[in-house]
DNA sequence: TAGCTGTTTTCTGTATACGGTTTAACGGGC
DNA sequence: GCCCGTTAAACCGTATACAGAAAACAGCTA
């Protein structure tokens, strides 16, 4: 029996797979400290699984370590962009892959998905959007066949996820994404990769310019601060 | 002061690195098994620095943990094809971001990366060529602006690294990569992220297709194996 | 000789302890 | 009242020890 990893059932894995539970649902502060010792107290196990969770979150960016305990990442928007870019050139690519092999169960997950965040959205609510967001590319994100492309797309899309609570508050932001998530449905349904493709491509842009646009506005509401640096030119601008 | 790992001067760090080039440059036997407590002893430190630097390296998919240490891991066809989707997803864009930031001192170590590379061609010399080819690599990702999108590369080319090492052993892939350079090269010094993209793609699909050519031939001289199964349709198939 | 079974070895996972370093709090001087 | 040096606490990295599981091995049986 081969392992990529530890015992799959090893205490570290336990409190990795639920701390990280937290921070993809963005359950904990901004400012929250995470410590191995009361990590290991509040699990009633000594120092090292704990540290080797943190570790572990750490090094795959669901946390950073200070000097002081370890918190979760305040990207910049710099971050964010470099994350939409890696999105932007795998997801296409994996969801119309995906879209062969959707079978009813899948679809079924699809649909519940899609009409959760629709009740969300009518509701405004911003937290049970992104459940519904999660559920919803958990489902197709599972019969990618390139697992490699899949995990890959999942640790991206968590390290984006903890700004989007911010920006789901936005009742435009979440039309946006409800929106792209019916288009994308209707695909992943009559099983076309060309489809969805694309609408991931457009869904993708979609959410981009709905981030940055929302972000835009807030900073205006606030004072002027230090003029942001505009080196980075990267992104948005293709290949011209 | 913020680290998004252990402190970076810790002895797991060093020995994660001691270990991961080792495994980079193709330098442990295929079966051989990585054991904490006789790299402890190597190292003059105890076992947990040890374990936390194999514990890591099998996170990042440079080991495999058994459940008698850990060894490099095997990959089939099937893991080499999903490799190089990702690749061919990524590198090209990469590249051509990385385009526009060649300086001097970087065109510098492509060129000598690219004459590196032309020497271990003549002579034959695959270890080499590799060699040549981390180097070549190194120097722009180097100048990809999007860390995260540069490490993720960095860390699927190693995974294949393993591989070609054997690939590379035939006259015509070496040709092939060593025409890919070239081209490349001459783009990156042209600053033309256009051209950049564009070689970059013809490359990963002439390295793509020279390293299943051989392995073709390999698997054509050996016995039948058992038949491989043929679900796998993902890849080299476009969206059609 | 092949297969089964009990024993030993090997390796992992976890617990506990210690030392060093950074941070934050506190108190004295300006 | 504010600044700066000192001190105490917090936290990390490492070392050592122990228990349990899996593989290897040897001996036994057929």
């Amino acid at each position: 029996m081969i392992r990529h990893l530890p015992r799959r059932d090893s205490l570290s894995e336990r409190i990795y797979l639920e701390l990280r539970g937290k921070v993809q649902r963005s359950e904990v502060a901004a400012d929250f400290r995470f410590v191995d010792v009361d990590i290991a107290n509040e699990y009633g196990t000594s120092r090292m699984p704990a540290r080797e969770a943190l570790l572990r979150l750490a090094n795959e960016g669901y946390l950073v370590g200070t000097t002081r305990g370890f918190m979760v990442p305040r990207l910049s928007l710099d971050d964010i962009r470099d994350v939409f870019e890696v999105r932007r050139l795998l997801e296409p690519r994996a969801a119309a892959n995906a879209a062969r092999h959707i079978d009813h169960a899948t679809e079924q997950e699809l649909t519940r998905a899609l009409q959760e965040a629709s009740l969300a959205a009518r509701r405004n609510d911003a937290g049970r959007m992104i459940l519904a967001n999660i559920a919803f590319r958990q489902a197709w994100l599972a019969k990618v066949r390139n697992r490699r492309l899949a995990d890959t797309i999942g640790r991206f899309v968590d390290h984006a996820q903890t700004v989007r609570l911010r920006t789901l508050q936005t009742e435009s932001t979440r039309t946006v994404v409800l929106n792209g998530l019916a288009a994308l449905h209707a695909a992943f349904l009559r099983r076309d990769p060309i489809a969805v493709n694309d609408r991931m491509v457009a869904f993708m842009a979609a959410a981009e310019d709905a981030f940055f646009s929302t972000r835009e506005t807030e900073l205006a509401d606030k004072p002027p601060s230090v003029a942001r640096s505009a080196t980075r030119y990267d992104h948005n601008e293709g290949l011209s």
